[in-house]
DNA sequence: TGACATCTACGGATTAATCCGTAGAATCTC
DNA sequence: GAGATTCTACGGATTAATCCGTAGATGTCA
């Protein structure tokens, strides 16, 4: 059998979608040159990449001109948390007090960083109740 | 250019070194039975993916008799701490608090599981400060 | 108009990941 | 010893992901 499909975006489809997110919608061009502040691709690769993402549903596109405008479809929320849960379901068996005992083993947070950690705890469980 | 190789450890790879790790030194056909509780594969599946594992240096096996006994050599809590880090900075920039946010979006935790999240950060600042 | 730039469409190359079958050696069982 | 079992070694098939080039259409500008 062959190799699974990513069911999330894969690092260089998260790219381009934080990019969308941040930016909102832009042409293969202007992704391009945000992408290559961090590593340098040619221009039909990210065309390619684009294509791609628009056949699976992570964005759409809409001619202006001659040209294609893409626009992020995915939810930042949604795919982030769909992200995370993947994380915790296949390394952690679904304990979130795992998942944050390795996060601080691995960022060494400063107090202020637990502080704000301990508050969104807090936003979050007044939220909900 | 390819595809980049993953740095971390595949979701089939992680699958076997969660059983090694808490199972210990597996033949490939005890590696096999436990995967089969989950999802069925042929014996030399698994065998190659024990090869390539070993390749990478994430297993070292010795033989016994004719077969070989594996175990894992990549750490477990350096190895989940890499994999939430890479989260972290591909998906969250890097903030701590935003991949919290998104954890407990997600899994809707019930108060008894946000304390052992909170004790979880005393415990860590503890051992830390 | 002619030179140049820019966009899409199309196809190809490469590699990692996953899955499995066959062959041959070694071992066990009767 | 003959037959079945079980192991490794080896190779192959498939697909996703990534990267890019060429061709042709379209637009820009001197």
């Amino acid at each position: 059998m062959p190799r699974p499909k990513h069911e999330h975006p894969t690092p260089g489809e998260l790219e381009v979608l934080k990019i969308l997110w941040d930016e909102g919608p832009l042409s293969v061009r202007e992704v391009m040159q945000q992408l290559n502040k961090t590593r340098r691709r040619a221009y039909t690769s990210v065309m390619s990449l684009l294509n791609v993402m628009t056949e699976k549903g992570l964005v759409t596109r809409k001619a202006q001109g001659r040209a294609f405008i893409y626009k992020a479809r995915a939810d930042r929320e949604n795919t982030l948390g769909r992200m995370v849960g993947d994380l915790l379901g296949r390394a952690f068996e679904g304990s979130a007090s795992a998942l944050v005992a390795q996060l601080l083993d691995q960022t060494n947070p400063s107090v202020d960083e637990l502080d704000e950690i301990r508050r969104t705890i807090e936003e979050y469980q007044r939220g909900e109740s």
